[in-house]
DNA sequence: AGAATTTTTTAGATTTACCTAAAAAATTTA
DNA sequence: TAAATTTTTTAGGTAAATCTAAAAAATTCT
């Protein structure tokens, strides 16, 4: 068992993983937890003398196998609590972020197995992400980021990688939510906004949103 | 914003109050807390500089206005949390505790507002106690111990003051369930244990248990 | 390759919530 | 009421998670 802030670190090396065999910087640990590479380094030595991760100084962190799978079980919770938020207690897709963060780390495995069932298995959350079954298995979705597509090429808004709320209004506003069939009609090659036509409509966004919505084509 | 740490105390004292004006003793949170006397003092200290607490030294700790609305507070989470966990994901009334001691100090006044409107403002919990409404108000329900009845008087079992799982998977195994009606038909002078009539069947049980079922008559 | 820069670690403090042991106050007993 | 007992507090210390400042290693630049 491990401690809300171990669980956070770990979480956030999974998350900042992009390649199977990525060493994790410290900085980044540091930037995404909010915190000072100096409690970085301290926590890695704490997570490696657990088995957690393995810890190469000045190299970084990567999640041994029980490190990953205690990841991705916090990952399960969270998202299978933010299917319930919205689901079951109406919250919107932009509420349910930091009460997840709180719900994540209660530690029952019946309360899960049951909320999963509750809830029938869903197999994502309200932002798109894969929900890992109770072995920690799930498929990696394919998609491009909208920023990456270029003028003629169409698809569907099927996710986000980036949750806080005054995105997600953002995009609310636009009309851009899960399932949006979008076609890109111009991208600009001053600033690589975007215009895009969106239910007859033609709309246009900053390369900065562009980079956080994946696109199913 | 308090830590858990400190919601718990608050809690303990909530709980361990008899009388309006009360001061609780230092050893009976230790107690129940299952920590020192000199870890008690400190977070009495504390406490009162955050103005949450009355605390006289070689006396005890008695709520303010503000401590008292905060514990009532989490004792509302703790049991809506129960009726979600029973009505919802079909735990049993002795598998509910140890879960709701956690989730009653996750932090969303919008949850818990949903949460008790998708489970239709229930009054009690799973085991008889009042839940407290949005402004901390709620009924003292009137009953007896079990263990105060004499000898032909009869009653419905309405609560319970243990909420372990070995105590209600005994009342469980007995019959002895919320509503159950029950008769008393001997107490014995010895050791006070006590003999009763439920369903038409006699069943004997120790003074221990009787203490902890609580009877409208 | 050597200098400059960035990243990371170490050293030493701080805060929170604990602890033990001893002192002080309150209560009970004789 | 004085002695014995119980309760509570104080003093001093520990572990977890954090911090700042300075040192060390790695990387980038010229």
């Amino acid at each position: 068992m491990q401690s809300f802030t171990e669980e956070n670190y770990l979480k956030a090396i999974y998350h900042l993983t992009e390649q199977p065999d990525q060493y994790v910087q410290t900085n980044a640990i540091a930037e995404r937890l909010q915190t000072k590479a100096a409690s970085v380094t301290d926590m890695m030595k704490k997570l490696a003398d657990k088995g957690l991760i393995d810890y190469v100084r000045y190299t970084g962190a990567k999640l041994t196998e029980t490190g990953y799978q205690t990841a991705v079980g916090i990952v399960r919770k969270h998202r299978l609590w933010e299917v319930f938020l919205v689901e079951t207690l109406n919250f919107k897709w932009d509420e349910v972020h930091d009460v997840a963060e709180e719900l994540e780390h209660i530690n029952s495995v019946l309360l899960i197995e049951r909320l999963d069932e509750f809830l029938g298995f869903p197999r994502t959350d309200p932002h798109g992400d894969p929900i890992p079954d109770k072995h920690g298995k799930f498929e990696k979705r394919s998609f491009i980021k909208l920023s990456k597509l270029t003028a003629g090429s169409s698809g569907t808004v099927t996710g986000v990688s980036e949750h806080s709320t005054p995105f997600l209004k953002h995009l609310e506003k636009l009309g851009l939510t899960l399932g949006a069939r979008i076609e890109v009609s111009e991208v600009s090659e001053f600033d690589g906004s975007v215009e895009l036509v969106l239910n007859n409509k033609n709309i246009n966004i900053s390369r900065d949103v562009a980079k956080h919505i994946l696109i199913n084509t």
